[in-house]
DNA sequence: TTCCGTAGTTCGGAAATTCGGAACTGTTGA
DNA sequence: TCAACAGTTCCGAATTTCCGAACTACGGAA
């Protein structure tokens, strides 16, 4: 398996976190991450209620969130921890995350996490 | 030619505004036409500096930002008006745009409209 | 009225991207 | 050593994006 890749937070880009986000399943996921407390494993965040996404799927969603500064994900055995970067990520963009994350909370019937 | 759609409010969804702002293109030309003082027609805000986008592209960029709730497009005469609809988006997303606007100001060597 | 120029839209096919099942890798516990 | 589990990679099918060429809409000139 390849090295897992985290920009640096100067290499962050603002257009790659709206594209990571535009996503439905990735903005849930996401989402669900940032209201869990402990660090949630990908499996643990694969349940959309309406529909399971498929295990490829879902790596690929990891690996864009990952890959465009939105989380960190280390290995821990065999599962992968997954973490927000949103305190460093408010440092580089102020109020981005938040703002997001309150336009998605506001649609109706969303964010009813476990 | 078909009459131009524009969402209600209420209809527009962050995901579509996300995905209309990832792309690096349609972001710098929302980001103008945001900074612009009059209602920027397609072709005043065709030339990015680095390249011009061709006409069919940017008709299409005009569609997805207009679709998505971004801005409203109004025929006048020969050319077509089309103005941020920033005030009302601010209402129903508080603080989303003004921080994607910062987040893409915050770039080095851009925005230099004019 | 017809014709011309300008501004933008639509069409359609090539190119690029996304999706997801199947096979694979890395790790732990028996 | 083996089996089970969590997640990754591969790769072909389906979808989406891109953009040149043809088209439409409007306004002004003659």
């Amino acid at each position: 398996m390849r090295p897992l890749f985290h920009p640096a937070l100067e290499d962050i880009k603002p257009e790659a976190i709206l594209y990571a986000l535009s996503d439905p399943e990735r903005l849930a996921i996401y989402a669900k991450l940032a209201g869990a407390s402990g660090g949630g494993t990908c499996s643990a965040l694969a349940d959309l209620g309406d529909r399971v996404i498929p295990k490829s799927s879902l790596s690929n969603h990891f690996k864009v969130l990952r890959e465009s500064g939105l989380i960190r994900s280390e290995r821990q055995g065999v599962e992968m921890r997954n973490q927000t970067r949103c305190t460093e990520l408010d440092e580089r963009f102020p109020g981005l995350i938040r703002a997001i994350l309150t336009a998605y909370g506001q649609l109706p019937g969303q964010l009813k996490t476990d």
